[in-house]
RNA sequence: GGCGAUGUAGCUCAGUUGGUCAGAGCAUGCGGCUCAUAUCCGCAGUGUCCGGGGUUCAAAUCCCUGCAUCGCCA
């Protein structure tokens, strides 16, 4: 039996919304935890919402509420998007709970009493906009970066952390345990930081500023400040200090977080775990940014969408593949639906959903949907086993996976894939239906491919978990069971020859994406821009757009979109302009006339024809009527 | 300003200790198959491995230097 595993998201600060990068964090936890479940290993899942602080009081102010309302809405929406993205947590945590703030008062204390928290009185540059202290380095000329006044010189008194006291134990701690903090880089990240003497940590604020926390328990005019309340939930979570749970899996404590938060999980956290007592946690893996790229994208025309509303257009199996298999866990990724869609056709619709789909399909059109038996003999003879490659998969993906290298648990995975296809196409099984002399080798070979869609089927768990299940049920298997074992992966002739198999599906639609774009562009509601209240610019501001007089020498349709015309326009060159003025144009009647372009306007692909520019057009109702000039000017005649 | 990372085919990246290391996937072109979701299989490429020096019989791989990008710190 493995040892129990407890893994941890950060808790997430309640002052945004849910984004992509709270989701990537959160999945991977969720992945480790279902591979968990594939070695048998016990495992706890924590995530959950961090509530205290004066940015949410200001945040609840502004939307007008109280902060104790304001943190119920906004950590009921993480919590209830954790199900729609297949996240299996075991316990949801919030910062104000009852039990929380209980582990954090005794957990004060317990330092208190030891004498490694102290009272001290500091002086600094404060903005009362702002309402809080600013360093040095964070004013812009000495003033306040947000307010652009300058600060007030006032003192107060604070509660400090020594983690000073702590900081050459910690250095002893990371180089006696390379793996505390991975990947390497970031180990060395806070090593290099560790070179500096460390300052001691502030953990209060009066009551005058803040009150939406938790009192102090020696000081009740004080509560505490941010990271000593947030990181503390860790073994909240788990009843600290006497809670079985606490005893079963803090020894086994991995957390998960962003770069962002490198140093509070670096330092903070493990001195503050050395001064209380508690023994530190195990790894803290840490992964990089999402870089989510918008320019490609127009949002003039309406056709950007939130990362996160991927899930409900492309299926949340689809997103987690994505999301697993196209970030190197530790480094920065960039996100675009462009690159998901091309994820999703090439790995998931053609290598995998085509393989699934054509393999059911030959049991049927072959064996009338029955499992047949394999001849081993005659396996051997003519060299049809598939077993090794099966094997040899499922191994690189568990080394993989234990690394946290899950891209490459899914190349693995993906090669696997790769070689079964070649499978079909070397063995040639529509060849073999046709003589019954080679009737044994067809059953071998359909029997050897379901054998191994059942291994892709269990390694696919932990990202794509329903359609694993999907995959198990269409295998004639039971996906309510444990399939997903490891041991299970690791043997071979599971499936037992005369099931009967339902009918196959299509695992992963194949995505048209110009399509796609094409109905966002023809729904997306004109804005009515009369009622946005648009910010003033400069005249220089102004002459950063290049407007053009351009004559238009063709138009033509686009087949398949109705508001779509490809314009071509003389303005000195001659250009190829997408403008979805159909419905209120037919093409005739624009040829000759001189309209205004907007000449520099970043190219965008539509319909797989590169627009350069935008013909100008008001819009009332949805029907649209382009500008034209007056008296008619030598093509390309600048505007002001 | 200090420390560090990165810079390899159109794109995303592999390349452990220097010697089939010039690669993979996607995109592109051509050919083949028909069981399958116009899918699959095969073939073909293209590269001053950031620039410049150096060490070595031999460097994408080590050293120095310059440039670019990024991160941390001040």
């Amino acid at each position: 039996m493995t040892e129990p595993l407890y893994i941890t998201t950060p808790i997430y600060y309640v002052n945004a919304r849910p984004h992509l990068g709270h989701a990537y964090t959160t999945i991977v936890a969720d992945v480790i935890s279902r591979f968990a479940d594939m070695k048998k290993q016990d495992c706890f899942f924590l995530t959950g919402t961090d509530e205290h602080g004066d940015k949410i009081v200001r945040a609840a102010k502004k939307e007008n509420m109280t902060p104790r309302e304001y943190v119920e809405k906004i950590s009921s929406l993480f919590k209830n998007l954790w199900p729609e993205l297949s996240i299996e947590n075991s316990c949801f945590i919030r910062t104000t709970d009852q039990s929380h703030i209980k582990v954090v008062e005794e957990v004060l204390q317990k330092i208190y009493d030891s004498g490694d928290i102290y009272f001290a009185e500091y002086e600094g540059q404060y903005c009362f906009g702002c309402e809080r202290f600013y360093a040095e380095r964070e004013l812009l000329n000495g003033k306040c970066p947000d307010h652009g006044s300058e600060p007030e010189i006032i003192k107060e008194s604070n509660y400090f952390f020594k983690m000073s006291k702590y900081q050459q134990w910690l250095i002893d701690h990371i180089k006696q345990n390379p793996e505390f903090i991975r990947p390497e880089r970031y180990k060395n990240e806070v090593l290099s930081f560790l070179k500096e003497p460390l300052e001691d940590l502030c953990i209060s604020r009066p009551k005058s500023r803040l009150k939406w926390g938790i009192t102090l328990p020696f000081d009740e005019d004080y509560v505490t400040y941010v990271w000593f309340d947030a990181l503390l939930n860790y073994v909240s979570a788990l009843g600290y200090p006497d809670g079985a749970l606490y005893k079963k899996y803090w020894p086994h404590a991995q957390h998960i977080v962003a770069k962002d938060i490198l140093k509070p999980h670096g330092i903070y956290w493990p001195t503050i775990l050395k001064s209380a007592g508690i023994p530190p946690y195990k790894h803290l893996n840490v992964h990089g940014f999402w870089n989510v790229d918008h320019g490609k994208m127009s949002k003039s025309i309406g056709n950007v969408v939130e990362p996160l509303q991927m899930k409900n257009i492309y299926g949340t199996d689809a997103f987690r593949f994505f999301l697993i298999r196209d970030m190197v866990f530790g480094l920065d990724s960039d996100y675009s639906e462009q690159a998901m869609v091309q994820r999703l056709n090439t790995d998931l619709a053609n290598d995998l959903g085509n393989l699934f789909s054509r393999v059911i399909a030959m049991v049927h059109k072959y064996f009338k949907g029955i499992v047949p038996r394999v001849d081993l003999v005659l396996e051997q003879e003519m060299e049809l086993g598939l077993k090794k490659d099966a094997f040899n998969a499922v191994s690189c993906f568990e080394s993989s996976m234990e690394n946290f290298s899950f891209h490459k648990a899914m190349i693995a995975l993906w090669e696997f894939i790769s070689k079964m296809n070649k499978y079909v196409d070397v063995t040639a099984p529509w060849v073999l239906a046709k003589q019954k002399s080679t009737r044994k080798q067809l059953e071998a070979v359909i029997y050897n491919l379901l054998e191994g869609l059942r291994i892709v089927s269990g390694l696919i768990y932990p990202v794509m978990p329903d359609t694993s299940k999907n995959m198990q049920k269409h295998l004639g298997l039971n996906p309510e069971t444990s399939f997903f074992n490891l041991d299970l992966l690791r043997s071979w002739d599971v499936i037992t020859p005369g099931t009967q198999l339902p009918k196959g599906i299509t695992l992963f639609p194949r995505i048209d994406f110009e399509k796609i774009q094409m109905e966002r562009i023809e729904n997306s509601p004109s804005v009515p821009v009369q009622n946005k209240k648009l910010t003033e610019i400069t005249l220089e501001e102004f002459f950063k757009v290049d407007l053009r007089a351009a004559t238009v020498m063709k138009a033509e349709i686009i087949p398949r979109a109705k508001k779509l015309l490809k314009l071509e326009v003389d303005m000195g060159e001659i250009r190829t302009i997408v403008a979805g003025i159909a419905k209120d144009y037919t093409p005739e009647e624009l040829v000759g006339k001189q309209v205004v372009v907007v000449a520099n306007l970043k190219p965008v692909k539509i319909m797989g024809i590169l627009s350069s520019g935008m013909v100008l057009a008001a819009s009332e109702n949805g029907v649209y009527s382009i500008t034209t000039l007056d008296k008619n000017v030598t093509p390309g005649t600048p505007l002001r």
